[in-house]
DNA sequence: ACCTGAACACCGTTCAAGT
DNA sequence: ACCTGAACACCGTTCAAGT
Protein backbone atom coordinates (compact mmCIF):
# COMPACT_ATOMS: atom_id res chain seq x y z
CA UNK A 1 0.00 0.00 0.00
CA UNK A 2 2.38 2.69 1.31
CA UNK A 3 5.41 3.12 -1.07
CA UNK A 4 8.62 4.20 0.70
CA UNK A 5 10.46 5.93 -1.68
CA UNK A 6 13.42 6.82 0.55
CA UNK A 7 14.27 6.63 4.31
CA UNK A 8 14.43 10.32 4.29
CA UNK A 9 10.94 10.69 4.70
CA UNK A 10 9.60 9.43 8.11
CA UNK A 11 5.89 11.01 8.25
CA UNK A 12 3.30 10.91 5.61
CA UNK A 13 1.72 14.16 5.43
CA UNK A 14 1.02 14.82 9.05
CA UNK A 15 -0.64 18.25 8.08
CA UNK A 16 -4.01 15.85 7.63
CA UNK A 17 -6.80 15.76 9.84
CA UNK A 18 -7.11 12.91 11.86
CA UNK A 19 -9.36 10.49 11.17
CA UNK A 20 -10.82 6.97 12.18
CA UNK A 21 -9.24 5.69 8.70
CA UNK A 22 -6.09 7.00 9.22
CA UNK A 23 -6.04 5.89 12.71
CA UNK A 24 -6.98 2.48 11.89
CA UNK A 25 -4.32 2.30 9.08
CA UNK A 26 -1.39 3.36 11.71
CA UNK A 27 -3.01 0.72 13.82
CA UNK A 28 -2.68 -2.39 10.77
CA UNK A 29 0.67 -0.89 10.12
CA UNK A 30 1.94 -0.97 13.80
CA UNK A 31 0.83 -4.70 14.30
CA UNK A 32 2.27 -5.97 11.59
CA UNK A 33 5.69 -4.16 12.40
CA UNK A 34 5.61 -5.16 15.82
CA UNK A 35 2.70 -7.83 16.70
CA UNK A 36 -0.03 -7.37 18.82
CA UNK A 37 2.04 -6.36 22.18
CA UNK A 38 3.38 -3.50 20.01
CA UNK A 39 0.26 -1.65 19.78
CA UNK A 40 -0.05 0.91 22.43
CA UNK A 41 -2.05 4.01 22.24
CA UNK A 42 1.71 5.69 22.87
CA UNK A 43 2.85 4.22 19.51
CA UNK A 44 -0.28 5.23 17.83
CA UNK A 45 -0.01 8.54 18.49
CA UNK A 46 4.12 8.37 17.53
CA UNK A 47 3.46 7.23 14.45
CA UNK A 48 0.75 10.02 13.86
CA UNK A 49 2.31 12.49 15.59
CA UNK A 50 -0.55 13.73 17.64
CA UNK A 51 -1.32 13.42 21.45
CA UNK A 52 -2.83 10.77 23.26
CA UNK A 53 -6.33 12.14 23.51
CA UNK A 54 -6.25 12.81 20.09
CA UNK A 55 -6.81 9.22 19.61
CA UNK A 56 -10.43 8.78 21.62
CA UNK A 57 -11.63 11.57 19.87
CA UNK A 58 -11.93 9.28 16.99
CA UNK A 59 -12.05 5.90 18.98
CA UNK A 60 -13.68 4.38 21.67
CA UNK A 61 -11.19 2.04 23.40
CA UNK A 62 -8.11 0.46 21.99
CA UNK A 63 -10.17 -3.14 21.90
CA UNK A 64 -12.63 -1.08 19.18
CA UNK A 65 -9.11 0.36 17.06
CA UNK A 66 -8.39 -3.70 16.91
CA UNK A 67 -11.36 -5.19 15.67
CA UNK A 68 -11.74 -2.30 13.23
CA UNK A 69 -8.35 -2.88 11.76
CA UNK A 70 -9.03 -6.61 11.50
CA UNK A 71 -11.90 -5.82 9.93
CA UNK A 72 -9.67 -3.54 7.54
CA UNK A 73 -7.61 -6.89 7.04
CA UNK A 74 -10.38 -9.16 6.24
CA UNK A 75 -12.72 -7.25 4.48
CA UNK A 76 -10.78 -6.66 1.24
CA UNK A 77 -10.15 -10.40 1.33
CA UNK A 78 -13.31 -11.79 1.73
CA UNK A 79 -13.92 -9.20 -1.63
CA UNK A 80 -11.54 -10.82 -3.40
CA UNK A 81 -12.73 -14.53 -2.92
CA UNK A 82 -16.07 -14.13 -4.04
CA UNK A 83 -17.31 -15.32 -7.11
CA UNK A 84 -16.49 -18.51 -7.85
CA UNK A 85 -19.66 -20.35 -9.60
CA UNK A 86 -19.00 -23.80 -7.64
CA UNK A 87 -20.24 -23.22 -4.31
CA UNK A 88 -17.60 -26.09 -3.16
CA UNK A 89 -14.53 -23.84 -4.65
CA UNK A 90 -16.46 -20.71 -3.56
CA UNK A 91 -16.15 -21.94 0.49
CA UNK A 92 -12.58 -23.68 -0.62
CA UNK A 93 -11.49 -20.54 -2.16
CA UNK A 94 -12.68 -18.04 1.28
CA UNK A 95 -11.41 -20.41 3.82
CA UNK A 96 -7.98 -20.24 1.95
CA UNK A 97 -7.93 -16.39 1.89
CA UNK A 98 -8.65 -16.04 5.33
CA UNK A 99 -6.10 -17.98 6.10
CA UNK A 100 -3.33 -16.74 4.48
CA UNK A 101 -4.76 -13.10 5.58
CA UNK A 102 -4.29 -14.57 8.99
CA UNK A 103 -0.92 -16.12 7.82
CA UNK A 104 0.56 -12.82 6.79
CA UNK A 105 -1.43 -10.73 9.74
CA UNK A 106 -1.21 -13.06 12.61
CA UNK A 107 -2.52 -10.72 15.34
CA UNK A 108 -5.34 -11.15 13.07
CA UNK A 109 -6.09 -14.69 14.08
CA UNK A 110 -6.12 -14.05 17.70
CA UNK A 111 -8.38 -10.93 17.47
CA UNK A 112 -10.87 -12.72 15.28
CA UNK A 113 -11.58 -15.42 18.29
CA UNK A 114 -12.11 -12.98 20.97
CA UNK A 115 -15.06 -10.96 20.03
CA UNK A 116 -17.81 -13.48 18.53
CA UNK A 117 -19.64 -10.91 16.78
CA UNK A 118 -17.24 -8.34 15.69
CA UNK A 119 -17.62 -6.97 11.96
CA UNK A 120 -15.00 -9.10 10.69
CA UNK A 121 -16.44 -12.46 11.89
CA UNK A 122 -19.93 -11.42 10.81
CA UNK A 123 -18.39 -10.48 7.09
CA UNK A 124 -16.98 -14.19 7.16
CA UNK A 125 -20.70 -15.52 8.16
CA UNK A 126 -22.15 -13.51 5.40
CA UNK A 127 -19.61 -14.83 2.83
CA UNK A 128 -19.67 -18.56 3.72
CA UNK A 129 -23.61 -18.98 4.10
CA UNK A 130 -24.20 -17.91 0.33
CA UNK A 131 -22.08 -20.60 -0.62
CA UNK A 132 -23.58 -23.12 1.78
CA UNK A 133 -26.96 -22.56 1.01
CA UNK A 134 -26.14 -23.22 -2.79
CA UNK A 135 -24.56 -26.23 -1.39
CA UNK A 136 -28.85 -27.31 -0.61
CA UNK A 137 -28.20 -26.61 2.92
CA UNK A 138 -31.02 -24.09 4.29
CA UNK A 139 -32.74 -23.31 7.49
CA UNK A 140 -31.53 -24.86 10.90
CA UNK A 141 -28.72 -27.01 9.20
CA UNK A 142 -27.66 -24.05 7.11
CA UNK A 143 -26.51 -22.30 11.20
CA UNK A 144 -25.32 -25.57 11.84
CA UNK A 145 -23.12 -26.20 9.09
CA UNK A 146 -22.22 -22.00 8.97
CA UNK A 147 -21.17 -22.06 12.97
CA UNK A 148 -19.45 -25.14 12.44
CA UNK A 149 -17.32 -23.90 9.30
CA UNK A 150 -16.58 -20.66 10.27
CA UNK A 151 -15.76 -22.40 14.04
CA UNK A 152 -13.48 -24.65 12.31
CA UNK A 153 -12.09 -21.59 10.08
CA UNK A 154 -11.27 -18.82 13.02
CA UNK A 155 -9.60 -22.05 15.38
CA UNK A 156 -7.45 -23.41 12.87
CA UNK A 157 -6.37 -19.75 11.89
CA UNK A 158 -6.36 -18.90 14.95
CA UNK A 159 -3.47 -21.87 16.14
CA UNK A 160 -1.81 -21.18 13.16
CA UNK A 161 -1.44 -17.47 13.81
CA UNK A 162 -0.14 -18.85 17.51
CA UNK A 163 2.48 -20.91 16.09
CA UNK A 164 3.26 -18.63 13.39
CA UNK A 165 4.04 -16.14 16.06
CA UNK A 166 6.82 -17.84 18.38
CA UNK A 167 8.62 -19.73 15.42
CA UNK A 168 8.32 -16.95 12.77
CA UNK A 169 11.05 -18.36 9.83
CA UNK A 170 10.81 -21.83 8.42
CA UNK A 171 14.13 -23.26 10.54
CA UNK A 172 12.89 -21.93 13.44
CA UNK A 173 9.35 -23.82 13.41
CA UNK A 174 11.11 -26.89 11.84
CA UNK A 175 13.48 -26.96 15.13
CA UNK A 176 10.62 -26.14 17.00
CA UNK A 177 8.45 -29.03 15.63
CA UNK A 178 11.42 -31.31 16.09
CA UNK A 179 12.02 -31.04 19.67
CA UNK A 180 8.34 -31.02 20.23
CA UNK A 181 7.94 -34.33 18.63
CA UNK A 182 10.98 -35.67 20.43
CA UNK A 183 9.68 -34.81 23.75
CA UNK A 184 6.31 -35.80 22.84
CA UNK A 185 7.30 -39.66 21.44
CA UNK A 186 9.52 -39.95 25.15
CA UNK A 187 6.36 -38.96 27.40
CA UNK A 188 4.45 -41.55 25.46
CA UNK A 189 4.44 -44.89 24.95
CA UNK A 190 1.32 -45.03 22.64
CA UNK A 191 2.01 -45.61 19.54
CA UNK A 192 -0.14 -43.88 18.34
CA UNK A 193 0.94 -40.52 19.74
CA UNK A 194 4.64 -41.31 18.52
CA UNK A 195 3.09 -42.27 15.17
CA UNK A 196 1.69 -38.87 15.16
CA UNK A 197 4.40 -36.92 16.54
CA UNK A 198 6.47 -38.67 13.82
CA UNK A 199 4.33 -37.01 11.17
CA UNK A 200 4.49 -33.19 13.17
CA UNK A 201 7.43 -31.74 11.27
CA UNK A 202 6.96 -32.54 7.86
CA UNK A 203 3.43 -31.45 7.97
CA UNK A 204 2.53 -28.09 5.74
CA UNK A 205 -0.49 -25.97 7.84
CA UNK A 206 -1.72 -24.65 4.83
CA UNK A 207 -2.51 -27.87 3.34
CA UNK A 208 -3.82 -29.68 6.35
CA UNK A 209 -6.23 -26.68 6.89
CA UNK A 210 -7.73 -27.07 3.32
CA UNK A 211 -8.24 -31.14 4.43
CA UNK A 212 -10.57 -30.03 7.38
CA UNK A 213 -12.78 -27.75 5.00
CA UNK A 214 -12.65 -31.06 2.98
CA UNK A 215 -13.64 -33.10 5.60
CA UNK A 216 -16.28 -30.51 6.55
CA UNK A 217 -17.68 -30.32 3.03
CA UNK A 218 -17.81 -34.01 2.91
CA UNK A 219 -19.91 -34.21 6.11
CA UNK A 220 -22.24 -31.36 4.74
CA UNK A 221 -22.93 -33.52 1.60
CA UNK A 222 -23.31 -36.69 2.98
CA UNK A 223 -25.52 -35.20 5.92
CA UNK A 224 -27.83 -32.89 3.13
CA UNK A 225 -29.33 -35.58 1.19
CA UNK A 226 -26.59 -38.39 0.17
CA UNK A 227 -24.71 -38.41 -3.43
CA UNK A 228 -26.42 -38.61 -6.51
CA UNK B 1 -0.64 -5.73 60.04
CA UNK B 2 -3.67 -6.82 58.81
CA UNK B 3 -5.42 -8.37 61.83
CA UNK B 4 -8.25 -10.92 60.49
CA UNK B 5 -10.74 -11.43 62.85
CA UNK B 6 -13.02 -12.42 60.02
CA UNK B 7 -15.75 -15.02 59.67
CA UNK B 8 -14.29 -18.33 60.54
CA UNK B 9 -11.79 -18.94 58.45
CA UNK B 10 -11.64 -18.75 55.04
CA UNK B 11 -8.43 -19.10 53.57
CA UNK B 12 -6.97 -22.80 54.01
CA UNK B 13 -4.22 -23.55 55.97
CA UNK B 14 -1.96 -19.93 54.88
CA UNK B 15 0.85 -21.19 57.20
CA UNK B 16 1.25 -23.58 54.02
CA UNK B 17 4.72 -23.41 52.50
CA UNK B 18 3.72 -21.91 49.19
CA UNK B 19 3.97 -24.35 45.70
CA UNK B 20 3.37 -23.95 41.65
CA UNK B 21 -0.13 -26.11 43.08
CA UNK B 22 -1.40 -23.70 45.11
CA UNK B 23 -0.49 -21.06 42.96
CA UNK B 24 -2.14 -22.19 39.79
CA UNK B 25 -5.14 -22.94 42.15
CA UNK B 26 -5.30 -19.65 43.36
CA UNK B 27 -5.69 -18.35 39.58
CA UNK B 28 -8.44 -20.71 38.59
CA UNK B 29 -10.03 -19.45 41.76
CA UNK B 30 -9.56 -16.06 40.76
CA UNK B 31 -9.80 -16.54 37.15
CA UNK B 32 -13.66 -18.07 37.80
CA UNK B 33 -14.65 -15.31 39.81
CA UNK B 34 -13.24 -11.93 38.27
CA UNK B 35 -12.64 -13.23 34.80
CA UNK B 36 -9.18 -13.20 32.54
CA UNK B 37 -9.14 -9.42 33.57
CA UNK B 38 -8.90 -10.04 36.92
CA UNK B 39 -6.01 -12.09 37.08
CA UNK B 40 -3.15 -9.85 38.30
CA UNK B 41 0.01 -10.71 39.80
CA UNK B 42 -0.97 -9.18 43.02
CA UNK B 43 -4.53 -10.38 43.36
CA UNK B 44 -2.84 -13.97 43.43
CA UNK B 45 -0.09 -12.38 46.49
CA UNK B 46 -3.10 -10.81 47.98
CA UNK B 47 -5.24 -14.20 47.86
CA UNK B 48 -1.87 -16.09 49.19
CA UNK B 49 -1.00 -13.26 51.53
CA UNK B 50 2.48 -13.11 50.39
CA UNK B 51 5.04 -10.64 48.48
CA UNK B 52 4.98 -10.23 44.67
CA UNK B 53 8.30 -11.82 44.21
CA UNK B 54 7.38 -15.06 45.62
CA UNK B 55 5.11 -16.41 42.85
CA UNK B 56 8.17 -15.77 40.77
CA UNK B 57 10.14 -18.19 42.66
CA UNK B 58 7.72 -21.22 41.25
CA UNK B 59 5.58 -19.88 38.24
CA UNK B 60 8.24 -18.52 35.00
CA UNK B 61 5.52 -15.63 34.07
CA UNK B 62 1.80 -15.04 34.48
CA UNK B 63 1.17 -16.21 30.81
CA UNK B 64 3.24 -19.74 32.28
CA UNK B 65 0.71 -19.29 35.28
CA UNK B 66 -2.44 -18.91 32.43
CA UNK B 67 -1.43 -21.99 30.85
CA UNK B 68 -1.21 -24.29 33.82
CA UNK B 69 -4.56 -22.70 34.76
CA UNK B 70 -6.33 -24.35 31.86
CA UNK B 71 -4.40 -27.48 32.02
CA UNK B 72 -5.73 -27.62 35.57
CA UNK B 73 -9.64 -27.39 34.35
CA UNK B 74 -8.94 -29.23 31.58
CA UNK B 75 -6.83 -32.16 32.48
CA UNK B 76 -9.61 -34.19 34.62
CA UNK B 77 -12.34 -32.98 32.32
CA UNK B 78 -10.83 -35.47 30.03
CA UNK B 79 -9.89 -38.14 32.46
CA UNK B 80 -13.18 -38.03 33.12
CA UNK B 81 -14.90 -38.31 29.45
CA UNK B 82 -12.63 -41.07 28.75
CA UNK B 83 -13.67 -44.41 28.40
CA UNK B 84 -16.57 -45.40 25.82
CA UNK B 85 -16.40 -48.30 24.08
CA UNK B 86 -18.27 -46.55 20.67
CA UNK B 87 -15.32 -44.30 19.00
CA UNK B 88 -17.72 -41.84 18.08
CA UNK B 89 -19.36 -41.89 21.65
CA UNK B 90 -16.07 -40.88 22.57
CA UNK B 91 -15.97 -38.50 20.76
CA UNK B 92 -18.62 -36.34 21.31
CA UNK B 93 -18.43 -36.79 24.93
CA UNK B 94 -14.96 -35.56 25.18
CA UNK B 95 -15.63 -32.51 22.71
CA UNK B 96 -19.09 -31.63 25.12
CA UNK B 97 -16.49 -32.49 28.13
CA UNK B 98 -14.45 -29.44 26.56
CA UNK B 99 -17.35 -27.19 25.62
CA UNK B 100 -19.22 -27.79 29.04
CA UNK B 101 -15.53 -27.35 30.89
CA UNK B 102 -15.26 -23.68 28.79
CA UNK B 103 -19.22 -22.82 29.41
CA UNK B 104 -18.00 -22.94 32.93
CA UNK B 105 -14.39 -21.58 33.12
CA UNK B 106 -14.77 -19.23 29.72
CA UNK B 107 -11.40 -17.83 30.37
CA UNK B 108 -10.44 -21.37 29.71
CA UNK B 109 -11.68 -21.05 26.30
CA UNK B 110 -9.78 -17.80 25.62
CA UNK B 111 -6.24 -19.29 26.42
CA UNK B 112 -6.47 -22.61 24.54
CA UNK B 113 -7.18 -20.96 21.24
CA UNK B 114 -3.60 -18.71 21.83
CA UNK B 115 -0.93 -21.26 22.35
CA UNK B 116 -0.75 -23.90 19.80
CA UNK B 117 1.30 -26.61 21.92
CA UNK B 118 0.42 -25.93 25.72
CA UNK B 119 -0.05 -29.17 27.73
CA UNK B 120 -4.02 -28.18 27.89
CA UNK B 121 -3.81 -28.54 24.00
CA UNK B 122 -1.91 -31.50 23.69
CA UNK B 123 -3.91 -33.27 25.89
CA UNK B 124 -7.34 -32.61 24.04
CA UNK B 125 -5.24 -33.63 20.77
CA UNK B 126 -4.17 -37.19 22.41
CA UNK B 127 -7.84 -37.97 23.95
CA UNK B 128 -9.52 -37.29 20.96
CA UNK B 129 -6.76 -39.20 18.77
CA UNK B 130 -7.16 -42.53 20.03
CA UNK B 131 -10.88 -42.79 19.12
CA UNK B 132 -10.57 -41.50 15.55
CA UNK B 133 -8.03 -43.73 15.02
CA UNK B 134 -10.61 -46.52 16.24
CA UNK B 135 -12.79 -44.98 13.77
CA UNK B 136 -10.52 -46.42 11.16
CA UNK B 137 -8.68 -43.49 10.03
CA UNK B 138 -4.65 -43.45 10.14
CA UNK B 139 -1.47 -41.70 9.18
CA UNK B 140 -1.42 -38.51 7.38
CA UNK B 141 -5.38 -38.65 7.27
CA UNK B 142 -5.53 -39.22 11.36
CA UNK B 143 -3.08 -35.89 11.34
CA UNK B 144 -5.56 -34.51 9.28
CA UNK B 145 -8.80 -35.13 10.77
CA UNK B 146 -6.84 -34.59 14.58
CA UNK B 147 -5.93 -31.21 13.65
CA UNK B 148 -9.52 -30.23 12.19
CA UNK B 149 -11.36 -31.83 15.04
CA UNK B 150 -9.15 -30.15 17.71
CA UNK B 151 -9.10 -26.72 15.78
CA UNK B 152 -13.28 -26.72 15.67
CA UNK B 153 -13.19 -27.61 18.74
CA UNK B 154 -11.24 -24.76 20.43
CA UNK B 155 -12.70 -22.61 17.65
CA UNK B 156 -16.38 -23.05 18.48
CA UNK B 157 -15.17 -23.13 22.57
CA UNK B 158 -13.80 -19.84 22.00
CA UNK B 159 -16.51 -17.95 19.86
CA UNK B 160 -18.79 -20.19 22.59
CA UNK B 161 -16.51 -18.28 25.75
CA UNK B 162 -16.36 -14.62 24.57
CA UNK B 163 -20.43 -14.93 23.88
CA UNK B 164 -20.39 -15.84 27.23
CA UNK B 165 -18.23 -13.27 28.93
CA UNK B 166 -20.27 -10.76 27.19
CA UNK B 167 -23.36 -11.79 27.72
CA UNK B 168 -23.74 -13.86 31.06
CA UNK B 169 -26.73 -14.77 32.18
CA UNK B 170 -29.74 -16.27 29.73
CA UNK B 171 -31.85 -12.70 29.82
CA UNK B 172 -28.73 -10.90 28.72
CA UNK B 173 -28.12 -12.98 25.60
CA UNK B 174 -31.48 -13.55 24.40
CA UNK B 175 -31.60 -9.68 24.40
CA UNK B 176 -28.29 -9.41 22.72
CA UNK B 177 -28.76 -11.60 19.82
CA UNK B 178 -32.27 -10.26 19.41
CA UNK B 179 -30.62 -6.62 18.78
CA UNK B 180 -28.00 -8.55 16.56
CA UNK B 181 -30.33 -10.09 14.51
CA UNK B 182 -32.46 -7.11 14.31
CA UNK B 183 -29.43 -5.24 12.77
CA UNK B 184 -28.59 -7.72 10.82
CA UNK B 185 -31.84 -8.14 8.99
CA UNK B 186 -31.77 -4.19 8.58
CA UNK B 187 -28.76 -3.91 6.88
CA UNK B 188 -28.73 -6.27 4.81
CA UNK B 189 -31.27 -6.81 2.01
CA UNK B 190 -30.25 -10.84 0.94
CA UNK B 191 -32.94 -12.87 2.32
CA UNK B 192 -30.50 -15.55 3.05
CA UNK B 193 -28.84 -13.09 5.83
CA UNK B 194 -32.58 -12.35 6.73
CA UNK B 195 -33.72 -15.96 7.84
CA UNK B 196 -30.17 -16.59 9.33
CA UNK B 197 -30.87 -13.71 11.88
CA UNK B 198 -34.38 -15.04 12.45
CA UNK B 199 -32.57 -18.50 13.96
CA UNK B 200 -29.96 -16.44 15.83
CA UNK B 201 -31.94 -16.03 18.88
CA UNK B 202 -33.68 -19.35 19.02
CA UNK B 203 -30.48 -21.25 19.04
CA UNK B 204 -28.94 -23.39 21.61
CA UNK B 205 -25.20 -23.28 21.17
CA UNK B 206 -24.15 -26.53 23.27
CA UNK B 207 -26.78 -28.15 20.45
CA UNK B 208 -25.28 -26.31 17.76
CA UNK B 209 -21.69 -27.89 18.53
CA UNK B 210 -22.57 -30.99 18.67
CA UNK B 211 -23.96 -30.78 15.44
CA UNK B 212 -21.36 -29.56 13.98
CA UNK B 213 -19.13 -32.44 15.63
CA UNK B 214 -21.68 -34.51 13.80
CA UNK B 215 -20.78 -33.39 10.54
CA UNK B 216 -17.06 -33.42 11.25
CA UNK B 217 -17.57 -37.04 12.19
CA UNK B 218 -19.91 -37.93 8.77
CA UNK B 219 -17.10 -35.99 6.79
CA UNK B 220 -14.33 -38.43 8.45
CA UNK B 221 -16.43 -41.39 7.72
CA UNK B 222 -17.24 -40.80 4.09
CA UNK B 223 -13.83 -39.93 2.92
CA UNK B 224 -12.20 -42.95 5.18
CA UNK B 225 -14.28 -45.79 3.37
CA UNK B 226 -17.64 -44.66 1.86
CA UNK B 227 -20.56 -46.21 4.10
CA UNK B 228 -21.20 -50.11 3.91
C1' DA C 1 -14.55 21.22 17.29
C1' DC C 2 -10.44 19.26 17.58
C1' DC C 3 -6.33 18.55 19.73
C1' DT C 4 -2.59 18.52 23.54
C1' DG C 5 0.05 16.41 27.20
C1' DA C 6 0.24 16.01 32.04
C1' DA C 7 -1.95 13.23 35.48
C1' DC C 8 -4.20 9.07 37.26
C1' DA C 9 -4.62 4.51 38.45
C1' DC C 10 -3.12 0.79 37.22
C1' DC C 11 0.11 -3.22 35.18
C1' DG C 12 4.24 -7.39 35.01
C1' DT C 13 8.71 -8.10 36.48
C1' DT C 14 13.09 -7.44 39.05
C1' DC C 15 16.13 -7.35 42.92
C1' DA C 16 18.53 -5.88 47.08
C1' DA C 17 17.47 -6.97 51.51
C1' DG C 18 15.68 -9.78 55.03
C1' DT C 19 14.61 -14.58 57.61
C1' DA D 1 16.27 -21.50 50.17
C1' DC D 2 12.51 -18.96 50.33
C1' DC D 3 10.27 -14.84 50.77
C1' DT D 4 9.44 -9.56 51.04
C1' DG D 5 8.08 -5.17 49.16
C1' DA D 6 9.94 -1.14 47.14
C1' DA D 7 11.37 0.26 42.61
C1' DC D 8 11.30 0.19 37.59
C1' DA D 9 9.46 0.74 33.24
C1' DC D 10 5.73 0.46 31.37
C1' DC D 11 0.29 0.48 30.30
C1' DG D 12 -5.00 2.57 28.84
C1' DT D 13 -7.79 6.30 29.75
C1' DT D 14 -9.20 10.93 31.31
C1' DC D 15 -9.49 15.84 31.38
C1' DA D 16 -8.37 20.70 32.13
C1' DA D 17 -6.31 23.66 29.11
C1' DG D 18 -5.15 25.36 24.73
C1' DT D 19 -6.08 26.62 19.40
Amino acid sequence: MSFMTGPAQRSPRRSDALSRERIVEAAIQILDTAGESGLTVRAVTAHLSTGRGAIYHHVATKDDLLAAAAGGVVGPVLADAAGHDDPARAIRALALGIFDAIDAHPWVGAQLAREPFQPAVLQIWKSLGVPLHRLGVSGTALADAGAALVNYVLGAAAQHAAGARQAPDDAARQQYLEALAGQWARDDADSLVRESAGLLPGHDDREQFLAGVDIFLAGVVSRAGGRP
